[in-house]
DNA sequence: AACAGATAAAATATCGATAATCGTTGACAT
DNA sequence: ATGTCAACGATTATCGATATTTTATCTGTT
């Protein structure tokens, strides 16, 4: 965790975490007011952050009527997922290319530990446990791990990021072990350096939920997010940096 | 052109514009105090501009040290390469699988514009023309004009201007005709809808020159560029927003 | 009752000023 | 001569205030 120098650099960083959990929900206005006065910044501060993540694709800037967080939609995700996946496409091509025994030993590792994790929690049952989803990000995060390509690995982080967003998405449904399959076989493919079936595998893997998703998002019913929305009454601090 | 609202929206597009043309040159420190006087502006919107640019990677912030324009390197100039072309492919794939009647069409007359137009000028005889050069991307565009994913086209967009931004380095030589060669293939084989020989063949069009410019960034001699470095003392004048 | 226009309130966009930080110069001691 | 430290100047980061624009409210008329 480095520690931000700035305040600025400070706001970015909250806000695009708050963005990705839907703390703040998509399409929601972001007023520049409320923001500061929750931080406890001055306006000019919470404009810069936003306008940083404009780039980014997190939020969106109706010149004149400021800024709302980026909106959701079933036609974006599936845009999202196909672009997505090109780009981990890319990432594992160079890094098959490029990956070393050292590489072999990680993606193994990780291999393991994903087949090992626990799927689902007592206390919530219907939801994909913190642990098995972090288990499954550092498996592809080990495959790409040999990427020699940086500017394709920050875009893989980007997208990443925004597909994190899309799964923030509550939609209860009891784990099963279906979701453990995949790994043996993409890491297989990895080692052995096949390139083009790894990543349908990756592809498989990747789109195995899309649809879900997109019917929550099509359906008349307003949708719903695991986290809780954040209320302009909350009186966030701002760490002393020291 | 689309007549900017804001100040900030304006400066945005200006520096944009200077950083892709090299007019800001790559690796300059871009002093808040200097552009804000030289655009009539305030610090913040300034700022507020340059923050947008951050995300693009055409500028680069170090916490309290300032704003500088994004350096270039041979190394990044091959690691653009490689990434723009994976997503030109991604938008070729879905071009010619939604592409119909008219978009062959467009791409037969770009295809035809592009053999006719001048490779250079009698002013400027070892310089690539700019009309050439418009018609050569006018050609690429239409290519992908059937792409469905926004996502992807917006992503072409940024690596091309990137990419756009290295040409701009000065490197005298004398267009023949080989830079003709490519285009009468290209169109053949997206029309008979054949992604992956396209795929090749653009790929070889885009690397065609990328070791003239790799060398150039890598020689003793400091860099040229076509355009003139901007000058502080400039003192350009904001369009009145009518 | 519905609509148009005028007015008031809210929020954004922009500015100029202040505080914090960094880089440099120059004095001083070793 | 060289290295260290302090004070200065330059520049960035941040703030609070003002000007503009948008949005909501109210009023009067058809």
């Amino acid at each position: 965790m480095t520690q931000p120098r700035s305040i600025t650099q400070h706001l970015y960083q909250q806000l695009r975490a708050e963005l990705i959990s839907c703390k703040l929900r998509p399409g929601s206005r972001l007023r520049t007011s409320e923001l500061s006065k929750r931080f406890g910044t001055s306006l000019s501060a919470v404009r810069e952050a936003l306008s940083r993540l404009v780039s980014e694709q997190l939020v969106h800037a109706d010149p004149q009527r400021g800024f709302r967080a980026a909106p959701m939609s079933s036609e974006d995700l599936y845009e999202l997922t196909e672009t997505a996946m090109g780009i981990e496409a890319m990432c594992i091509r160079s890094a098959l290319a490029h990956g070393d025994h050292d590489w072999e030993t990680r993606l193994c590792d990780a291999r393991d530990a994903v087949l090992k994790a626990p799927l689902n929690t007592k206390k919530e049952p219907k939801r994909i446990s913190p642990s098995f989803a972090k288990a499954h990000h550092a498996f592809h995060e080990a495959l790409i791990s040999a990427c020699s390509n940086a500017r394709t690995l920050a875009l893989r982080q980007l997208h990443q990021d925004q597909s994190e967003r899309y799964r923030q998405l509550c939609i209860p449904y009891a784990p099963n072990d279906s979701l453990r399959s995949g790994y043996d076989e993409i890491t297989a493919a990895a080692i052995s350096r096949n390139a083009d079936l790894t990543i349908k595998l990756v592809a498989e893997q990747f789109s195995r939920n899309v649809d879900r998703f997109a019917e929550a998002l099509d359906s008349e019913q307003t949708v719903r997010f695991w986290i809780e929305e954040e209320t302009a009454k909350g009186n966030a601090n701002l760490a002393t940096v020291s």
